[in-house]
Parts: C-alpha cells; sequence; structure tokens
DNA sequence: GTTCATTTTGAAAGCGCTTTCACGAATCGC
DNA sequence: GCGATTCGTGAAAGCGCTTTCAAAATGAAC
C-alpha cells in the first residue's frame, strides 16, 4: 500500500480512503489512486483490513452435511447473494455432531466474522452460550421454532408431517404409514413422523404405523414397502421423509405389482428432481430450501446495513405438491 | 491476552507460545496458562494471529456449484480431513463463469490462504497468473491434464467417454447415440462425448450419434430418448453424459414398451445414488469424487507440513460400474 | 482581502497477535 | 566446581491496514 502510496503521490491514508470510501475522496486523487493500484497490481491485504477495521467480510454457516441437497441448495443461493456484495462463505460441516458443531462454531466465531448462520435449532450449551455472547447477527436456519438465539428463519417439520397426516386423513385412508431413516439423530425427521402421526390420530381416531429404516436411499425404500406390508398388509398409503426412500418404494411397488395409486398412494418429502420424473409422477412435500437461503442472505444483509435493524424469526412454511401418486 | 497474562503470572508471549506451540513452554507454565485462558474463556483472535502469522488456516475453493453432487461430495471429504486439522474451507461458487472465478480467485488470494482449489483446468489469463503467482499451493481439480499451474488432481473426461465407447463398440453395437447437455460451458460433458465417439469410431468405423440436450436432469432424458430413436430408428445403445438423463431415458423407455437391456442399453455417468436402484440397475461410469477430496486434502496436508514436498499431477481414472443396463 | 465553515489530506496510533532476540537459569562435561 | 551449553522466558518490533485527529486547502460570504 505505501508502494501505491509513492507511486500515487499520496499518503497510504489517502491510498486506503479511495479503495474502501471513493466517496470521501476527491475526483483527482481518487483516479490517481486507483491507477496506481492497478498499475502495481496491488490486492489490500484483507487479513490486515479486518484487524484494523471491526469485522472480516467473512460468513460463517455450518450445516450439518454438504451431501445433503438440501443444504447445498441453501448455501448455493447464499453464496450467489452474499458473494455479489463482498461477502465469503466460510463452510463447516459437523455430520449430525453437536459437539463438532461447538468446535466449529468456536473456530467461526473467532474470526470476527460479518454473520454465524448455523443449522437447526439444537445445540449444545456451549454453542449457544457463544452464539449469544457474539456480536455479529446470529441465524439459526432450517427450524421453525419459539425464541430463537438472534434470528431464525426455517419452517416446522412437525406441521410438514401434519400436513401428509391431514392429507392423507382427508383421502379417507384408514391403515397409512409413515417410513423414515428416525434413529439417527436426526430430529427433523423425527419430527416430521411425530407430527404425521399426531394429525392422522386426531382426525381419524386410528393410529398410523410407523416404520424406521436405515438410511435415506433408494435401496431401503425398496425393503421398506416389503416390511410395511409384511406388518400391516391392509396399508393403503405411505408417507415418507424422503423421495429416495419414497421413489425406492415405487420401484419395488411396480415389480410387485402394485398400481400406484389405486392400490397403493404415496407420498414423498422434499421435492427432488426425481419426484417430477417418476412414473407415475411423485406428489411431495416440499421444504423451501432456496427461499431460505435467500431469507438468511436477505437478512444478514439488512443487519448489516443497519445494525438496528429488527430481529426476525420467520416460518417460511411447507407446501404440498400433488402429483400423481395420490 | 493481556489478562490471560497477568492471571497465568507470565507474559503474552508466553500465552501465546503455549497455545500455539505447547512442546516449547514448561510443563508447569503452559498448565498454568491453560488454565487461566479457559477459566476467562480467552478465545485468540485468529485474525490478529494470521496478520502476525504468515498464513491464514483458510483453503480457499472454488466449485463451480454447489448443487452438483459431484463436487459436493468432493467438498465433503475435503472439509472432512482439513476440519480435523485445523483448517477452514472458504468456498467460492461461480456457476461456470470465468470472470466470476477470476474475481473469486483474485478475493481469496488476498487472504493469504494455506492453499488454493480450483475446479478444471480452464482459467482466464487473470486467473492463471494470479494462481501462478501465489505463495501458497495450488491444486486444480476434477480434470487431469498436462501441466498444472502447480499441482492438479481428477480424471480425463474424454477417457471416460472413450471408455464408454469402447465398451459399447466391444459389444458389438453398431448403432449407438451419445446424450448429454453439451452447449453450455461445460466443457467435461464435451470431452466425455468426443472421447466417446472418437474411440467409437476407431473401434468400429462408425458414426456414434451425437444429441445435445438442454438440461442434465431427468425430464431432458425422457425427451431425449424419443428424438434419438426418431433420427435413427437401429439405435441399439445409448450413453448418456448423466445418471439422471440415463434413468429419464429408461423411464421413457419402459413406457414405449422397450426392454433394456434386450432392445436398448443404456450406459450412464455418475454413478449417482439413482443408478444402483434403478429397475434394472444402471451401468455407469464413476467419477472419482470421493478420491479426488481425499487425494486434494492429503496432498494439502502433506504440502503445508514440508513446503518442499513435490507437486503432483494425478489421474485418479474413472471405473465402469456393470449393473444390469448393458 | 479577510474571515469562517467546510472539505481534503496526512501523521500517527493502534488492531491482537507471533516471533526474533537477548538474557538469566538450569544443565552438562571434565 | 567452573565454564560451556542448553532451555525457558520476557521485551519489543512488527504484520498491513483503518481511523481518529488535527492541519491544510478550498470555497463562500462579507
Amino acid at each position: 500500500m505505501e508502494e501505491v502510496a509513492r507511486v500515487a503521490g499520496v499518503s497510504p491514508a489517502t491510498v486506503s480512503r479511495a479503495l474502501k470510501s471513493p466517496e470521501t475522496v476527491s475526483e483527482k486523487l481518487r483516479l490517481r489512486v486507483q491507477e496506481a493500484a492497478t498499475r502495481l497490481g496491488y490486492a489490500p491485504n484483507r487479513i490486515a483490513g479486518s484487524l484494523a477495521g471491526a469485522r472480516t467480510p467473512l460468513i460463517g454457516v455450518v450445516v450439518p452435511s454438504l451431501t445433503n441437497s438440501f443444504f447445498a441448495a441453501t448455501l448455493d443461493r447464499m453464496s450467489a447473494l452474499l458473494d455479489a456484495k463482498g461477502y465469503q462463505l466460510m463452510i463447516g460441516q459437523h455430520d449430525y455432531d453437536s459437539d463438532r458443531e461447538e468446535r466449529i462454531v468456536t473456530a467461526f466465531s473467532s474470526w470476527n466474522p460479518s454473520a454465524l448462520v448455523v443449522t437447526g435449532r439444537d445445540h449444545t450449551r456451549g454453542t449457544v452460550s457463544i452464539l449469544s455472547a457474539t456480536a455479529c447477527p446470529v441465524i439459526e436456519m432450517w427450524d421453525h421454532d419459539e425464541r430463537p438465539i438472534d434470528s431464525g428463519i426455517g419452517f416446522s417439520n412437525r406441521a410438514a408431517g401434519r400436513l401428509a397426516g391431514q392429507h392423507f386423513a382427508s383421502q379417507g385412508f384408514e391403515h397409512v404409514a409413515y417410513v423414515g431413516a428416525l434413529l439417527e439423530q436426526d430430529t427433523r425427521a423425527r419430527a416430521r413422523a411425530g407430527g404425521f402421526a399426531a394429525e392422522f390420530l386426531a382426525a381419524t381416531g386410528r393410529q398410523a404405523q410407523i416404520l424406521d429404516v436405515s438410511s435415506r436411499d433408494l435401496g431401503e425404500g425398496c425393503k421398506a414397502l416389503a416390511r410395511v406390508l409384511a406388518t400391516q398388509p391392509e396399508t393403503r398409503a405411505i408417507a415418507f421423509s424422503g423421495d429416495m426412500l419414497a421413489a425406492g418404494a415405487m420401484f419395488a411397488a411396480e415389480r410387485a405389482g402394485l398400481r400406484i395409486p389405486q392400490d397403493l398412494a404415496i407420498l414423498g418429502y422434499g421435492d427432488l428432481d426425481i419426484a417430477a420424473h417418476m412414473n407415475p409422477a411423485l406428489s411431495t412435500i416440499r421444504p423451501p430450501r432456496n427461499e431460505i437461503g435467500e431469507a438468511v442472505a436477505d437478512h444478514i444483509l439488512a443487519r448489516l446495513a443497519d445494525p438496528s435493524a429488527p430481529k426476525q424469526n420467520l416460518d417460511l412454511g411447507v407446501e404440498l405438491i400433488r402429483r400423481a401418486t395420490t
């Protein structure tokens, strides 16, 4: 920077101003500085800048998994929107391990990020206390609940489950099942299953069969169908906690000679690409994956532009996309 | 830090050493310092640390897209391996736009990252010159080619295409097609298509039909089948540049009453979850998506541990996973 | 041509660490 | 037991910016 200052014939302070807040510098000098900077190929050292300034243009976001296409979609939107404003995403993944989450949040917060985004509402005490103590905006995304630490943007998985239960009840089904990978620390899938069963019970007075499978992928869906039918042969409608499972069940049903939706109604969750293109097209519940990313980015930008901007706790809701399987 | 020093009754310098390089400090003091630090809830400011030190524990990685499950898988592995060693991933996505790539690389390099990872071998002049000038290890991943800027870890898409062409040729097919989304800036898909056609021509003396579709998803695959058969009804084998397209074509084939693989052989690319669980199970070519992540992380760690460690240019190859569709 | 208000600019003080350097203490060899 | 090494520690000098503060320059008003 000193060199640029010398070449432009100004002081380092002016170089800093010309580059960071051009409006505070006279037109003439700004041009001289900018030209000198480009001629010398000067790139400001952001670390030094951040140390001197109050905050880094980094936004820490921690997600359970990068391969989960829901979070990937959210990150994608956030990245696009925030990148454009000069913010960089620092991404951490904890594989559904709260202690790793705490370590990541600790590490991130020591960067003085402009904002911190975490997934879900379940955190260790330590995570919560770090997040509460942080000066920057903190957003808990994906799950909706009362009283976020700072701001919350997401939807209720329980409501998503209820929507499915209510849909089946309103169609007059008496024997239904819910299949999901519930055992892992995936509280989201459990909330959906719970919402489904509760709503179906409330609406029909009947118990739904809940089946816990070991993974979210197609193969498990295939096996699940047989298990559901073995336990309860009268089952006429099955909701899944994921489209892949649902698709797997559809393949298995086809092999078993079951017609969908006449013999068996199927409802997925996620609205993955595959859902719209199954044959018949899979009805599913769509979480607002892109919307969350956009809302989070917007909120961060708003808070950063005006530190007194209000916190928020947004429920973006889910949508039942009815296609051909129910 | 000063406070911790006072509480522990030592100098700030000792605190720094006790926390960063415990082996250079006497057992007794180290314990005192550590206790004081935890008692005060002291978290070192990494920005200051990075400014004083030479390098940030940040690794910049730029990918075309976060929603692409190949890159997501690679990032996932990198993140897991590098996180464990205290490095943070800074992720940028450019949506296949070289100029955005250059901007991201510029921004990243002004952080003095410990390493820079970019996707592919096609960069603007500016990107190349920044990358060449950077002091840290630079890895170009996913594509294999001669002479990387620094190190390269990937595989040859052309070879992946050739493998498909050779497979069809060796099965005695005479009329084959390759379907892919070739128009976009996706040079990878084009390389595969080129490799396929070249190899098939070399092996059989026959021309393969190349069909360019507008997107990579299931729906396009459905439509593509009809178009291929309309142009060239004798086609008996189709290779796709993505599993989703292939799956779409399988759905369409099923509706059209075609038996797979008897009437039509199908070969995918990607080995997505869906491939193994189609009915019949989809044969496909599997790119080393996780392996790339691991190799990149390993290489970065090696270079960082020993700055004189050799650069490398690795071709991880692809694998033909033969299942039931060919 | 002054004076006063306003804008521009430069000097300098950090931001919170790491690391070199030098010094006193502990350890060693003979 | 004495000098020669090591080892452990603290003082202090930055790392490369931003930002306050005050001085200089400009312009408006009389």
